[in-house]
DNA sequence: TATTGTTATACTCTATAACTATA
DNA sequence: TATAGTTATAGAGTATAACAATA
């Protein structure tokens, strides 16, 4: 059928959980070459341009649990990605640093994943991958959205 | 370089899960007058225009476990939106079926959740609100997605 | 034997609380 | 006293397995 009005849209909760399940798949897929998971990777992107930082550092950055960020960093320098060492500043905290070989280990996995996005936005065009992005970001802007502790 | 281009955007997969929560609080808030959950309100949504369903055929409607489904329905008959009786055809089955006060509050609820989508999507307009729609589509239509079995 | 609905169980993910060592 | 990191625990949510009734 052409002229098909749809009399009720399908809500927009359930297309954009479909959208996000299909990203985490590529995003895994993307990753597993490396042998990084997603939160790993996650970490080291947020990482790597600021390093060193503290374990509540990269939590607050990425606004996850700081007990959720010991397993990661426990889990990165299993993979000898990523050094802890206390700060001299302050002894109490951590001072998490990527290695030689977890900078380039990282570079590649990124590399991956980009590929994977843009191939994933590739049937929306160029421009229309521009404008959904965009959409994506005033929608966030445009709703305060209780910082969850609230 | 300009000093502005973003050396890096920001992934996808963690933007579209910030808008799927603020759509998980929206909704959250657009239903909580109407006394149901969003699992309810999506089993009333699927079943009223197709009623009555059996459970299965409802869980595969919504895409969820059966088991999720028993809880759903022993809810929605609680709160008297839903009756369950044997299908005189197949007494294996329940048959769902609204009650006159289920349709009439899910009636309620639709137009209170409608009016909050479109308050969300608001700030891209008209024709973006559009656009966004069509691209969260394109962007499902396109990727296979294994079936989640697979 | 296969299927519908049900119950009980296990698993994942994340948040909360309590402990240590530093400040 | 307060903070960074750690550990142990509990909670929500969901999937898996086994069971009863029916086909």
């Amino acid at each position: 059928m052409t002229s098909t009005t749809p009399p009720a849209a399908e809500p927009l909760g359930p297309l954009v959980k479909k959208v996000h399940l299909r990203l985490l798949e590529l995003s895994d897929e993307a990753l597993a070459p490396s042998g990084f998971d997603r939160r790993e990777y996650a970490v080291l992107r947020a990482l790597i341009p600021h390093e060193p930082l503290s374990q509540q550092a990269l939590a607050a950055l990425l606004g996850v649990d700081q007990t959720t960020m010991v397993a990661v960093i426990d889990s990165l320098e299993a993979k000898q990605a990523v050094t802890r060492r206390p700060d001299p500043a302050d002894r109490r905290r951590n001072a998490i640093e990527a290695t030689p070989a977890g900078r380039a280990a990282f570079r590649r996995a990124e590399h991956d994943f980009l590929a994977a996005e843009r191939a994933f936005l590739a049937p929306l065009g160029d421009a229309g991958a521009e404008r959904f992005r965009a959409a994506l970001h005033t929608l966030l802007e445009s709703t305060p959205a209780a910082p969850k502790g609230a």
